[in-house]
DNA sequence: CCTTGGTCGTTTGTCAGACAAACCGCTGGC
DNA sequence: GCCAGCGGTTTGTCTGACAAACGACCAAGG
């Protein structure tokens, strides 16, 4: 075999990687594993070990593996984890990881002026518009997160009635599918605080009831805004999961 | 020049990794500049293309560079992040990068049998004993996270008389520099609650204030459980935020 | 004039082979 | 019994090369 070529866009060390996450996610490859010397390693995986090196560097960043000079290769043992924040997964699929059966009630979309905070956080002109879509989501039936997204009217292509297949499917998915827009990383803040009248209206609690409240921004590759959205979900419905790196490998954000 | 050879422990790559971070960091690489040809590039930072490679690769996981093949790489924007929950800093740090003086009063420290849920988490046996450490954080003087730490004793070494230290510096430097133990990560579990009547009064707020509860476990390179922490931050005091990879390149965790 | 298709240079992705450096276990000398 | 040295193993880095994808340019055809 020489010149591995990809079936599709992808590329073969991320391939690689991926191949490697199933193998240790499965148990197969189990905490404590030693994995094969890399050239031996490679050879097996049909990759040059170079490839197999990015790969490897990719998990060991991840804290899958711990790779140590003259000694080898070994599969970190790992802890388990429910409903973790790092991956921007949809509301719908966290409510179904959880065990619960996902809906969605009271969809209302509107188009209208963008006001100075969407204007900001998305980076939009003056006078541009968004479409704002409010959703009540519910885990067997029961309210847990009332959300307004956002997004520029102008990423619609002038075919805003897409977005009523919103109810079916997930927000990520239709921009994706619909409008072409992958989203590449979201940054989210937020805070504890008690539902107001019209938030405790739609989850159908009382004002006054314990929520987390969530802002979001997703970007797409190249960092350009595209959708805000607040989330409003009920604290006993949900528990979130962050894994914190560092300290020790200080991953440096740019401060600018 | 021929081989490159490293003064202190670290790898190369990642010395190029983060010698490029700060580049950007400081706004020298700014959004939407394209850095020269690797060739080029590594010849300049002195380095093998390959090594180069590397810390390219990681940049991009993180989010920092855009590769294309044939086109070349440029910086990607990203938003600036003022308190981020994925780095596992200090408490110590977030109050002091909120622009405010940090201070911790009211410490005590006890030593006692560990309680099963302390067991679990920090994976150890019937009968082991934890050392508890309960101090409030202030904010310019003002009481702004109440937390408790265990980890156990046989940490220690038998010299559990170091934790005195803790009024003065971080957990984690104390953790490092006495006793040899490196956290390489932590897994945080958040959600919000009201201050009960203890929590209420190292806060010295009314109870029924509104927190955030924060439970983590700091985990060695290993992916040993070292700290087990719980902490209650006043809501009003701190914004969380974290950055949420996916969706379209999905960083999968182990199911197992 | 505009469109379409191909050509070519540039740049990243992958491959191959080699040496250097660090770690581990073993062994011999004291 | 202990320590220093030695050699094998394995990751880290270097060098050189080809393949694949992309963009810009140019020529032929309508």
């Amino acid at each position: 075999m020489r010149r591995n070529p990809r079936s599709d866009g992808a590329r073969l060390s991320s391939l690689a990687r991926e191949r490697l996450v199933e193998r240790i996610a499965s148990g197969e490859l189990a905490p404590g594993t030693k994995l094969p010397p890399e050239p031996e390693f490679a050879a097996e995986l049909g990759i040059a070990r170079s490839t197999l090196r990015e790969a490897l560097r990719s998990l060991e960043e991840d804290g899958f593996i711990t790779r140590t000079r003259g000694v080898g290769t070994v599969v970190t043992s790992r802890t388990r984890l429910t409903n973790n924040l790092d991956v921007n997964f949809s509301v719908t699929e966290a409510i179904w990881a959880a065990g619960h059966e996902p809906g969605t009630e009271a969809v209302r979309i509107v188009t209208r002026a963008a006001d100075e905070h969407e204007r900001q956080l998305l980076r939009l002109p003056e006078g541009a518009s968004v479409a704002v879509i409010e959703r009540t989501r519910t885990a067997d039936g029961r309210p847990v997160v009332f959300s307004r997204d956002a997004l520029s009217s102008d990423l619609l292509l002038g075919r805003p009635d897409q977005l009523r297949g919103l109810a079916a499917e997930s927000t990520y998915e239709l921009l994706e599918r619909r409008y072409g827009l992958t989203v590449h990383h979201g940054i989210a803040t937020f805070r504890p605080m008690k539902a107001d009248r019209e938030v405790a209206r739609h989850l159908r609690v009382t004002r006054g009831a314990l929520l987390l409240y969530v802002r979001q921004v997703d970007y797409d590759e190249n960092g350009l805004p595209l959708l805000l959205s607040h989330e409003y979900h009920l604290a006993e419905a949900f528990e979130f999961t962050v894994v914190r790196r560092g300290p020790g490998r200080r991953a440096a954000s740019p401060s600018q």
